[in-house]
DNA sequence: TACATTAACGACCGATCGTTCGTATATCTC
DNA sequence: GAGATATACGAACGATCGGTCGTTAATGTA
C-alpha cells in the first residue's frame, strides 16, 4: 500500500544516517564526529536530525546498537555457520581478521575507537559499549567454554584466560594496523591464535596448518 | 647567578604545561584537549602558551616526546636493572602493568588514547606518534633477540612474533581495565606473558612461579 | 475531504574552539 | 642604565559546535 511514504522515507533516512555515522566515528570517533559533518556526508540537514533524535546522545546510542548489530552480521553469523567447538573458535577470530582486512569500516573497529573515547567519561554512551563489548567477550567465553566440553581443548583451560588472550591479539590488529601499513599485523594475529590453540588441542588436525 | 628570573620560570611553565597535557590527552586526546581545559588546569591564561609555541600542534608535538621521556623513565630503566635475557623480558612487562596499575597517567597511557586519535588523520603528530611507538617495539624485539641469544628462549622463536603478543597483552590491559574495573586484566596479562616465557624458556627457574 | 503527523529545511542562538594582537613588566645583555 | 628579549595577560576574532524555532510540504488517518 505505502509506496514510498514519509514513515518509510524517514526508516530510510535513519538507516542511511546511522550508517554513515558509525564509518565516521570508525575514524573520529562518536563524540568527534560532528553533526556539521554529518550532515554534509549524507546530504541531510543538521536540523534534520532532530526530526529522528531529541539530541546527538540519542543518535549516539542509536550508532552503538547499529554498530552491534553489523558485528553480529559480519562477524559472529559467519563463524557460526562452523562446527561448534574449536572450529568455531578459531573461524570467529578469522572473521574478525576479515572484518578488519576487507575495510568494512574506514577507520577499522567502531567499538575500538569508541570505547577508547569514552573508557574515562561516565554516561549513558559508555555503559552501552560496555555492554555491547561485554556481551561479546562473554561469547567468545563460551565458545572457548565448549570447545572444552567437546573435548577439543586441554581441560586445564580456563576459558577467561583464554578468551581475553584470543581478543587482545584481535584488538592489536586494530592499533597496529592502521599505524603501520601492510598485512604483518593480520599474519601476526592469525598465527598468534592458530599456533596456540593447535598447542591445547588434542586433535590439531581440526585446524589449518600452521605454515601452508 | 640567575635566581628565578625570566628563562628559568619559563622553562618551569613549558614543564607544567608539558606535563598537564600529558595527563590529560591520556583521557580524552591530545586533540580533544582543549587549550582553554589546559589553561584553567595549569593556572596559565590560554594566550600565554603562544609564547612557548606557535601554535597547538607544536605542543602536541613537544607532549608526544614528553610523555616518550616519561615511559622511558618508568617503564624502560626499571627493567633494565634486571640481568638481560628473559628476566628483562619480563621486567618489561611488569613495570608496564606497574605504570598503568599506578595510574601514573588519568587515562592509563597517553600513547594508546593519542594513536588511536591519530591513526587516521595524517600530519606531523601521527608521524611522531608512530616513530615513538615504533622505537618502543623495537626495543622489546631486542629484548627477545637478547633472550634466545643468551639462550633463554628457544631457539625456534621468532623475536618480532613473540614481541608482537606480549605488546598486545600489554595494550589490552588499557582498554579492559578501564571499561571493567578491577584488577583482573593485570593479573591475566601478566599470567599470560609468564606461562607464555616459562613455556618457551630451557630454564624456567630464570622467572617467578606461576602461581605464587 | 478534513485534520494530524512526520520529514526536512534555513535561519539563528549562545558557547567554545584555536588564534591574533596590543600591552605590561620582569629579566637578560650590553 | 639602555635596549632587546622573554613571559604572560585580557580582549577580541572568525569558525564551528550542539541545539532551537518556525515553516513547508508530503503523507497518514478519519
Amino acid at each position: 500500500m505505502t509506496k514510498d511514504g514519509r514513515r518509510l522515507r524517514g526508516l530510510r533516512s535513519r538507516e542511511v544516517i546511522l550508517a554513515q555515522a558509525v564509518g565516521l566515528a570508525s575514524v573520529e570517533g562518536l563524540d568527534g564526529l560532528s553533526l556539521g559533518r554529518l550532515a554534509t556526508a549524507t546530504g541531510i540537514s543538521k536540523s534534520g536530525f532532530f526530526a529522528h533524535w531529541p539530541g546527538k546522545e540519542h543518535l549516539q546510542l542509536d550508532a552503538v546498537d547499529w554498530a552491534a548489530r553489523q558485528w553480529t552480521e559480519h562477524v559472529v553469523a559467519p563463524a557460526l555457520r562452523a562446527p561448534a567447538g574449536v572450529r568455531r573458535l578459531f573461524a570467529l577470530h578469522e572473521a574478525r581478521l576479515k572484518f578488519y582486512e576487507d575495510g568494512v569500516l574506514p577507520g577499522g573497529c567502531f567499538f575500538f575507537t569508541v570505547q577508547v573515547e569514552f573508557d574515562d567519561r561516565p554516561g549513558p554512551v559508555r555503559d552501552r559499549v560496555a555492554r555491547a563489548m561485554g556481551e561479546w567477550q562473554e561469547f567468545l567465553r563460551r565458545q572457548v567454554a565448549e570447545a572444552i566440553a567437546l573435548g577439543e581443548l586441554a581441560e586445564g583451560v580456563d576459558p577467561a584466560q583464554l578468551a581475553y588472550e584470543i581478543d587482545a591479539l584481535g584488538e592489536m590488529v586494530v592499533i597496529h594496523s592502521r599505524l603501520y601499513e601492510g598485512r604483518e599485523s593480520l599474519v601476526r594475529a592469525r598465527r598468534a591464535v592458530l599456533q596456540r590453540l593447535r598447542a591445547l588441542c588434542p586433535d590439531p588436525e581440526l585446524l589449518p596448518e600452521d605454515r601452508p
